[in-house]
DNA sequence: TTAAATTGTAATATTTCTGTAACAAAAGAA
DNA sequence: TTCTTTTGTTACAGAAATATTACAATTTAA
């Protein structure tokens, strides 16, 4: 699953265009043509970008933003603005009101395609794509496969799911019980030196001769992927 | 590739959704928005099938319908036409005048796209391709027959949707749960391991002395087809 | 109806993975 | 330096997951 899409535009035909093109790239897409019920379903559905048209039939495209981002729970949604042509001018007030870019319409499918990419891979990594990169290390969650500089690596599944979790945030320092909480199913009790161990197995497996290595060791604090 | 679908319909919402659909169901789709056009580009684009208007701004879906039949390169292109709520007393007029199949708008994608594989089953069967393969495995779902390397395989019903299963989605780790789910009837309850056996007979079949394991196993995770 | 094929399960074998302990090495602190 | 703390490394036994086999029950075909 790439994410999940919703539209807020009174135009029934860009919605359809919209939503078949976008579902064809492998997002799911709901929508709504009043501001009003947008906003509702919008609750419900969850989305992890809005693409919202300026000029509703109920409440403008911008009253609808300023209700977002009093919700404490949609603040952070990314938001992309649906304008018509010539209405250019008010851009500024638009991202002023907290949208994350815009687009003019008419506009091409591609262009919409790649600010979405855009916005969402600032907001949202991991939505784009079920890969997890990091350098020359390649992650795939679908496919259960690691590599490193394009070749395959073979894990444990206790060294996958370790990796997985320094991929999601590389660099961070993670401390051994934060990893444990997260790595290891709920309700096992492992020592905390075991997560010493399949570090070093994991640094076994990723690590190529002549390449830097991968794992950092933040002394009495923990691990990180640098 | 799974046909070539030439439109001719004036309303360009129509065909542009049309359209869509049909490109992310896998076929090849061009169009023309009147009939005198639509004619000069259907010989250039050589379709597999016509989906056509019956009103148009120059000629009418039945004089386009004519032409094509008196055409010795296009006598036997199937076509179905596309007619508008009220226009149904004209259906045999239509059919009469050469038509394989009709539609009434507003009709579904999914109508029409039943529609569009049963009149290309008849006319050219080997276009609607219900094969699934991968690699050097073919899995024909009408005949029920798996080929390993074009020589023909012996599979037990299960083994067969196990296959089936895997081909739809290949490379893609799957769990016992979700193949259990998927492949089995639903409400029945076999043991997670049952699934470890068919996977041993599935292997055993399809498996060929000097060429690669097809099925990967994922420890804790699953089964893929590489 | 009989024979053959198919299916699910249990029992057993095999492989792979995990956690721990013990010791070595490194980094800080005194 | 020397001591203390923290991390690295290794080996290994037990655990866990998967593979394999055999068999009885059931379904299908002859």
């Amino acid at each position: 699953m790439k994410g999940k899409i919703f539209i807020i535009e009174d135009e029934a035909s860009i919605v359809q265009l919209v939503q078949l093109n976008l579902e064809k790239e492998g997002f799911v897409v709901s929508s709504s043509l009043n501001g009003n019920e947008g906003l509702k379903e919008l609750k419900k559905f969850e989305p992890n970008l809005l693409l919202l048209d300026w000029m509703l039939p109920d409440l403008s495209g911008i009253d609808v933003c300023k209700n977002i981002r009093r919700d404490s729970n949609l603040k952070n949604l990314p938001i992309i603005m649906l304008t018509a042509k010539g209405e250019e001018e008010d851009k500024i007030k638009g991202l002023e009101s907290g949208v994350d870019d815009y687009i003019t319409k008419p506009f091409s499918f591609n262009e919409l395609h790649a600010r979405i990419k855009a916005v969402l891979r600032r907001s949202d990594p991991n939505i784009i794509s079920n890969d997890l990169t990091f350098e020359d290390l390649k992650l795939d969650r679908i496919e259960k496969r690691v590599f490193r500089a394009d070749k395959e690596i073979q894990l444990g599944p206790t060294e996958f799911r370790l990796l997985e979790f320094f991929l999601i945030n590389p660099k961070r320092v993670y401390s051994r019980d934060q990893i444990l909480e997260t790595v290891w199913p709920n309700n096992v009790n492992v020592e905390s030196r075991t997560i010493d161990v399949h570090i070093r197995r994991l640094r076994q497996s990723i690590n190529i001769k002549d390449k830097k290595e991968l794992i950092r060791t933040v002394r009495s604090s923990g691990y990180s992927l640098v």
